[in-house]
DNA sequence: TCACGTCTCTACCATTTGGTAGAGAAATCT
DNA sequence: AGATTTCTCTACCAAATGGTAGAGACGTGA
């Protein structure tokens, strides 16, 4: 593969479309139009739609775990300022490339073999975390809770809160540059609360 | 309208079905399908595509209007009761309807009519909401925050934990009547650390 | 009984879907 | 130069899509 820029593109394209209007919504054509391709110029670099689906996964994965490996380990000691670390990690993408957890988000909507693809991919960053927030925990430098239950609830508020700007406009939000960072300082504020220990 | 038995079978299994499996991903012979009828029923009664969903996402709202406005009115004084029972109410349907909060967070991958005809529905509840709050933090009942944007960090916070098991299992979660008892405790516990005034 | 509105059906249709087959241009290797 | 590999194309296809047209079964009121 000695050219791989038009595999790359086709990579980021399919990554912004599924991401912004889900996998299931967007065809082969899209995809090669948004490119500016034929659709068999994309089958010819993954050889089937699901096949395409995967690497867009591993591709937003790979996009994903660099941003929160990096945050993960920036930070000093504190839980909560490493916590508060990922958390604009996380939100970053928010700005940068919106699609990023909208994507990721979509895992509710792929079947099976899609979903432990994923999983595989993420899995070692997620034990991570879980295992991170138990220590914590244990040395009550965190609110006492199920630590793995709390990590679903953080990821939750995070991504909703990026992927749903329509939601945040219908509670009278407005959409752009200023709102974005209200939006992060309130979101931090809020994680910052859920876990201060008791 | 003399047999509405028909039309609202249609209405129920297609909120289900797009709820669970995203609205464009579900055709009408799908729906037609599961309720055991041609497609062209489906078709008589909503005259088309667009129209279904319209009618499903008054379904939808109408079921959580009337389960949102209970709780609103039910508990006591004090403002952290107040949001819990709120969000007792919105995860009951987690348990006993999965599809409908799946189905509330599809707005995001709707087009701009449905956002708005959606918005419509929901909006008196809405506000009401950020008022409720916005007065409760003028009282320091509540920790101080743009409220508008705290509704939608709680929106974000419950719905996401409500529509994807599929993440909490990522993290671990075992999917049964326990964990699902243990995941609204532990959300009730965020929600009250998050809003506890300081 | 007859007419009428209600309800579901069969039969189609144009368009779009994911996917196959294979031709042709261009670069790379020998 | 000739052969081979890399890359994108045109030309198809069967299946599924949303939607139209209209027939037939059914009960109800006059």
């Amino acid at each position: 593969m000695v050219n791989g820029s038009t595999r790359i593109r086709i990579l980021d394209t399919a990554l912004d479309l599924f991401g912004t209007r889900g996998v299931g919504t967007v065809s082969l054509d899209d995809i090669a139009d948004a490119v500016g391709v034929r659709k068999q110029t994309v089958l010819y670099w993954f050889k089937s739609r699901s096949g395409l689906i995967d690497a867009v996964l591993d591709h937003a994965a790979d996009e994903l775990l660099v941003v929160v490996e990096a945050a993960i380990r920036s930070r000093g000691d504190e839980p909560l300022d490493r916590v508060d670390a990922v958390v604009c990690a996380v939100f970053r993408p928010v700005v940068r490339r919106p699609a990023l957890l909208g994507l990721i988000r979509e895992v509710t909507r792929l079947d099976e073999s899609h979903i432990n693809h994923l999983r595989g991919r993420l899995s070692a960053v997620v034990d991570r975390c879980v295992s991170y927030l138990t220590s914590e925990m244990e040395k009550g430098r965190l609110r006492t809770c199920d630590p793995m239950v709390l990590a679903g609830l953080l990821y939750s508020t995070v991504s909703g809160t990026g992927t749903e700007p329509i939601v945040l406009e219908t509670f009278g939000w407005e959409p752009n540059a200023a709102g974005l960072r209200q939006v992060r300082r309130e979101l931090r504020g809020f994680v910052r609360a859920a876990l201060q220990p008791n």
